[in-house]
DNA sequence: CCGGATGTTCACCT
DNA sequence: GAGGTGAACATCCG
């Protein structure tokens, strides 16, 4: 379930975490650390408090006085805090949180927790993440930085949205939206595009973000419940095309995306 | 039963 | 270097 949305719901929903003292690590699963072992978090954040919580792009970061613990939700990460999971949006028909699936907990200084649940264990959590790796989050890119990115490379529109190290935060779902709303085809190149094209994606980009976040959530875009194969464009009606771009299942209408 | 899924990384091609 | 493809992770859904 999660892009940028997701994770900023996720992050207003821990705010409470903020001022909380860690007591306790719960870290069963040593494939959900990256580059870190369980001991190493352990001595690391046992005692210190939470000052903060950061979200650039898809990525949570819970800032302590002293360092940084980045967390990754994959696409079925999801975030309990106190018991309670931190969500508005169902991602299955049922919202089940399995004990077997937490991979990470932490747990404070007169009770309370904050869990990573996560099916899929496509997540995880990293110390100190290396941040220039992400490139401009997605909600704040100036147009200036936009425009720099799709004159940099050729691939495809839609591989240069998904590519976390350019612009941070947009995932599948938002990327079709956003190019819906655009007119432009995903299978487009990035640097190919006309002057006006990419004034056109940058300005539907921001509007899009608030309204969907408004609605709650990925999944609450126009183009949204129309990809399958009977979908159709919901602005004229055409049949959707549907294919592989940039690695991902890709809905886009023939008609009025060029 | 099978294929696909809101993500990321990496190996392996061309 | 640049770009594309497929596999891996594990579970659910149509």
């Amino acid at each position: 379930m999660p892009e940028l949305l997701e994770i900023e719901m996720y992050r207003r929903g821990a705010a409470n975490l903020v001022g909380r003292r860690i007591a306790e690590i719960e870290a069963p699963d040593d494939w959900y650390l990256k580059h870190v072992s369980a001991p190493e978090v352990e001595a690391v954040l046992t005692g210190s408090t939470i000052e903060a919580i950061d979200r650039i792009g898809k990525l949570m970061v819970l800032r302590t006085d002293t360092e940084r613990l980045g967390l990754r939700y994959g696409m079925t990460g999801r975030l309990v805090v106190d018991g309670a999971p931190v969500i508005d949006v169902l991602e299955y028909s049922a919202l089940r949180l399995d004990p077997s699936w937490n991979r990470f907990a932490l747990r404070f200084t007169g009770g309370g927790s904050a869990v990573m649940n996560d099916p899929r264990r496509l997540g995880g959590v990293e110390l100190n993440p290396d941040l220039t790796k992400l490139g401009p989050d997605a909600w704040s890119i100036s147009y200036e930085a936009f425009r720099a990115l799709t004159e940099r490379t050729g691939v495809a529109l839609k591989a240069l949205l998904l590519n976390q190290k350019r612009i941070a935060g947009l995932g599948n779902l938002l990327v079709d939206e956003l190019l819906w709303r655009a007119g432009i085809a995903p299978t487009r190149s990035a640097n190919e595009l006309r002057s006006d094209e990419v004034v056109g994606v940058h300005e539907a980009l921001v509007p899009m973000l608030n309204e969907l976040f408004g609605r709650g959530g990925s999944n609450t875009g126009d183009l949204f419940p129309e990809r399958s194969a009977e979908g159709v464009c919901p602005r004229d009606g055409h049949s959707l095309r549907h294919g592989t771009v940039g690695g991902r299942s890709t809905w886009w209408c023939p008609h009025h995306q060029q």
